[in-house]
DNA sequence: TGTGAATATTCGATTATCCACATATATAGG
DNA sequence: CCTATATATGTGGATAATCGAATATTCACA
């Protein structure tokens, strides 16, 4: 059950898996659509590096609705977490970019805890 | 010139150069028999991890008579070295277990600093 | 110059990875 | 039920990664 090092690294080596795993750093939690908008790439790819990153280990999903949030797994290694705020602080234009995309997306979905 | 997030972890997503890596992150140089025999794998796969790690640019190393020293390169990005030192200190053990098998290896070459 | 140790590289085979395209599933709302 | 949107997944093909075995290269030293 634990997350031998070049296990995770291997899953940060896919440039769309980078971005997402710095995006849910960054942003805590994004559907799938705000994903795909702000890393400007298609649907099938970045659902299924979703669900790699998912049966992983790294990542967490709930749906709401007609939508599947995703966020960092809430056990994930205290390790990885440094990993991922070393790398995002010395990549912030990488992650700018994206949120930059994102803050230019209409409709956005309304996250809400859970209830009602 | 500069790395690449995604980049760096791909080279790190391999077992033998994860270990390679956090080796010489904690040792500070070594030659390629000490990191054959520290790793316990064999002479090529070693080599070849090596040769990798020098062309993506995360190793330098200096010939001394037979032997080949191999260390972190120089001008590795701070947040690199960060990443390694986070993932090293989380997996003592690892390296631990590397460091045992070193010490007890006979006729470990010595390292001169250049000299003569 | 010849031999042995250390290291690098070539080769062929196997397996893994990644992608685009098409299709399937799930949900919301009429 | 019917349709549209969001998401997941099956498929096939192209490319890349990895490995062990064999061979080549480099150097020290007799």
């Amino acid at each position: 059950m634990t997350l031998a090092p070049h296990t995770f690294f291997k899953c940060l080596g896919d440039e769309t898996r980078a971005r997402i795993m710095l995006m849910l750093s960054s942003e805590g939690e994004l559907c799938v659509c705000e994903l795909i908008w702000a890393l400007d790439d298609n649907q099938s790819k970045v659902s299924r590096h979703l669900a790699q990153l998912r049966a992983c280990g790294l990542l967490a999903d709930r749906r709401q609705g007609q939508w599947v949030y995703y966020r960092l797994h809430p056990e994930l290694a205290q390790w990885a977490l440094d990993v991922l705020n070393v790398t995002t602080q010395a990549h912030q234009s990488w992650v700018n970019d994206h949120q930059g995309r994102l803050a230019s997306m209409e409709d956005r979905p309304l996250r809400q805890a859970s209830c009602c």
